[in-house]
RNA sequence: GUCGCUAUAGUCUAGAGGCCUAGGACAACAGAUUCUCAUUCUGUGAACACGGGUUCGAAUCCCGUUAGCGACACCA
């Protein structure tokens, strides 16, 4: 069976944008196959945690419906799902690899490693651990036993690791390139290296599909299950979303936080199938389409290697879309959600028709419609040279018996002929009157909305 | 610096040797509809990073250059 996982941490306020369509991939890809998505939280750097940022990813998450079968929200036949409570597991792993002579202990000082690769980077080497500590386990060994921190490293062998990259192809490293890494921190927690493959490992993860970022430690985790003997699973490795000028999507110049958007009044079907679209394409060219469509035509094959700029440009275009093709009922409801209590609905369910096309997301709305829970009080434009002709609109509304959008627009184009003012001067002179701007929905339509009483009592208040 | 990944218009992309005088979408611009804005429709401009190969033929394959990005922690 196919079993795919996101493994975010929990360091910052909510899901970065780019967890969510990593997640958005893998998701896919288990539900096409029939296969399990699981969460897992890899929260082992205890000095990075942001307090709730775990409980805040993983509902909103959730409210993208992107939905897990294994998290440590549900539970799961291979629970925990949270790292810090498999600690024990990692220990006995790593002793493990010790035991197999595939890694060591070592006590070196940060002082002690600070100063080495202060001096290899003067000689212009790379800066690598020296094994001091691998010359001498025996002495290590009894440093420890006297109650000395250490860590546990991972031994290196001297070889070419060669993979096959769902996404990228094969790729190739030299051995000689990496560090021995630690795996054990003096903590007592794992690093990031040791807890995903032994968790991969354990929770019976088959494609391992996560940012570019992880492509180069891909070898160390390699060798790692080739320590263990394990099997490894598929690894594919997504480009990271960038920001307007290339660099790595970041916080300050786009909002990173997927919840930003929600709030911003961006639907969450919008946002997966923009997020759909950064490095992977239709098959048939569509640019709208479901989660459900999206599972049904997706294949990692097709994913591509260029690294995507997140622009909200086009994300508000896509939003637009789906607010026009949504039903009006569906669109108040929302609308009611989104902007709160302290509106009339009756007004609201009228409005919706009107303003539409013109909202690219919820936070659109008020601003567009304002006017028709409040009278004016500044005009954008002047109105003194106009109150004759306001008085003789006044008089014609009074004398309509019927309010209505068709009564109203006659009516107004009679008086704009006798006035001798131009259809459009005469036009934006009422709108201003009755909605304080120059641009605003159809003003007819808003007129009746409004009502009789209320039209007669703005243009008074001129 | 070292290692790695990438390279089609402003942006997202199609393109897996001839179907490409490079297709679609967003954005931009122009026009039509309209009492404003928006929607809708029509149209316009805009790209294969550069240099070498391979081939009858290259956006597509190979090599190099350049550029961008990523990784080089007891962070993930």
């Amino acid at each position: 069976m196919i079993r795919t996982r996101i493994a975010p941490s929990p360091t910052g306020k909510d899901v970065h944008i780019g967890s969510v369509a990593t997640a958005l991939m893998n998701y896919a890809w288990a539900k096409k196959n029939n296969g399990k998505f699981i969460i897992r939280i890899e929260d082992t750097d205890q000095s990075r945690l942001v307090p709730g940022g775990e409980k805040k990813m993983l509902t909103t998450l959730q409210e993208l419906g992107i939905i897990a079968d294994e998290s440590p929200l549900v539970g799961g036949p291979f629970a925990p799902y949270r790292q810090s409570e498999r600690l024990d597991i990692y220990k006995k792993y790593a002793k493990e690899l010790i035991d197999k002579g595939k890694a060591y202990y070592c006590t070196c000082t940060s002082e002690r490693l600070t100063e080495m690769r202060a001096k290899q980077q003067a000689e212009k080497k790379v800066p690598r651990y020296d094994r001091f500590c691998l010359s001498q386990q025996e002495t290590v060994k009894k440093q420890i036993e006297g109650g000395m921190k250490y860590v546990v490293r991972l031994l290196i062998p001297e070889t070419e690791i060669v993979f096959t990259d769902l996404i990228r192809g094969e790729v190739r490293f030299q051995s000689s390139n990496l560090d021995d890494q630690v795996l054990l921190k003096s903590d007592g927690f794992p690093t990031y290296h040791l807890g995903v493959v032994v968790d991969d490992h354990l929770m019976e993860i088959t494609h391992v599909m996560r940012g570019e970022e992880w492509l180069p430690s891909t070898p160390k985790h390699i060798i790692l299950y080739d320590a263990f003997g394990w099997d490894k699973p598929f690894f594919g490795h997504v480009s990271l979303l960038r920001n307007p000028d290339k660099s790595k999507l970041s916080k300050r110049k786009n909002p990173v936080w997927a919840s930003e958007y929600i709030e911003k009044g961006i639907f969450p079907e919008a946002l997966l199938n923009y997020l759909a679209l950064m490095g992977w394409s239709h098959p048939e060219g569509k640019d709208i389409f479901d989660l459900e469509e999206y599972i049904r035509v997706f294949d990692i094959k097709d994913v591509q290697t260029t690294a995507p700029v997140f622009d909200t440009t086009k994300l508000e275009w896509m939003n637009g879309e789906y607010i026009r093709q949504m039903p009006i009922g569906e669109l108040k409801n929302k609308v009611i959600n989104y902007i709160g209590e302290g509106y009339d609905e009756k007004v609201i369910e009228k409005t919706i028709p009107l303003v539409r096309e013109r909202m690219k997301k919820l936070s659109d709305y008020l601003p567009l419609t304002e006017f028709l829970f409040k009278a004016p009080n500044v005009y954008e434009i002047p109105l003194e040279k106009y109150k004759e002709t306001l008085d003789k609109v006044n008089a014609k509304l009074g004398l309509l018996s019927e309010f209505s959008t068709l009564k109203i627009g006659e009516a107004m184009v009679d008086v704009a002929k006798e006035s001798g003012l131009k259809n459009s001067e005469f036009f934006q002179m009422l709108r201003v009157a009755i909605t304080g701007k120059k641009i605003s929905p159809p003003l007819n339509e808003s007129m009746e909305i409004l009502g009789k009483e209320e039209c007669i009592k703005r243009i008074k208040a001129v």
